[in-house]
DNA sequence: AAAATTATTGAATAAATATGCAAAAAGCTA
DNA sequence: TAGCTTTTTGCATATTTATTCAATAATTTT
């Protein structure tokens, strides 16, 4: 399944470079060699949070946009990878656990992406509740996951079925 | 001329209300008794630096979008219940968003009502997951937390249902 | 105040974006 | 792997937004 990683390639590409249209986004993706169609751009703008706004010189140009509600916008950058040391399902809901005293950290950084998909996390010293939307199926909050956190789930390998006592 | 004032009108609806095109604009300005074509609310948008971006709740808005580089930006607009931003029913449990901090003062103060209904809250920084009691319907709980904090649902208005991509 | 210049606007239309729907692809389960 | 479910996608098209061009209104100059 090709769209995670067209994805990351849209998200990069209206980061670095000024694209002013979906059109002109899907050259650039042609000239990667990732071919879809503008309707498959404009959703994947919609769900990565990507908005044509003014950009300064007079023009339009893409970008991933803060959401209303003033969420608190965040450095784009962060290092947050490193510190998720796990990911695991549970009664519809989604535990990450993370290196100690990590947790709130990254909590509160998905927390600002305010994705639609997530209704809220709560966070401990070193594990993150991750509520899905009612309406939300695990692998839809998992692919969610995924865009904010990319690299997730190939960074941090599916735990095996472990032993319980019974 | 009449621009400078439809500017600034222009400017409070977008970041009062939710517009979510610029049709919708054009009648809320009529309802005003300023009257113009679409082809004036396009130009008057892009000089206010405004864009039409995802708004967090699968829909689309217009609001004055910074330059990207992105600064830190905080609600402005809650007034009877100061802290509390959302409020989301998911796998029938209830999540309440406050404003960062303010998530262990709020579910202290429900859990003290000690209202059955509610089998226990958890918080963390600026989130808060209000667990009803098994037999208890979703609207039983909120009306409980209507009770508990007049105003409630009134305030947060519910949030539309979203788009997910699928 | 008339003429000259600049800015604003609407009508029509071009350009760009979003979406319903059906089909294809990917995942799952047994 | 066959059958079933969910997700992704393209096509066609509806919806929305931007722009061209001509006209009108405002502003400045003489």
């Amino acid at each position: 399944m090709q769209k995670a990683k067209r994805l990351s390639v849209i998200e990069k590409l209206i980061t670095d470079e000024n694209i002013s249209s979906q059109d002109v986004l899907l050259r650039k993706l042609r000239a990667r060699s990732i071919r879809c169609t503008q309707a498959t751009l404009s959703r994947d703008l919609r769900q990565l949070g990507a908005g044509r706004i003014v950009d300064g010189k007079g023009g339009y140009k893409y970008a991933i946009t803060d959401n209303p509600g003033g969420r608190i916008s965040m450095p784009a950058n962060i290092q947050l990878l490193p510190v998720i040391r796990d990911i695991v399902d549970a009664k519809g809901l989604i535990v990450i656990r993370t290196l100690p005293g990590n947790a709130s950290n990254t909590a509160f950084y998905i927390d600002n992406t305010s994705r639609y998909e997530i209704a809220g996390t709560i966070a401990g010293d070193d594990t993150i509740l991750i509520i899905p939307r009612d309406g939300i199926s695990n692998s839809q909050a998992h692919t969610c996951l995924e865009i904010i956190l990319p690299g997730l789930h190939e960074q941090v390998k599916k735990s095996k079925p472990g032993y319980v006592n019974q």
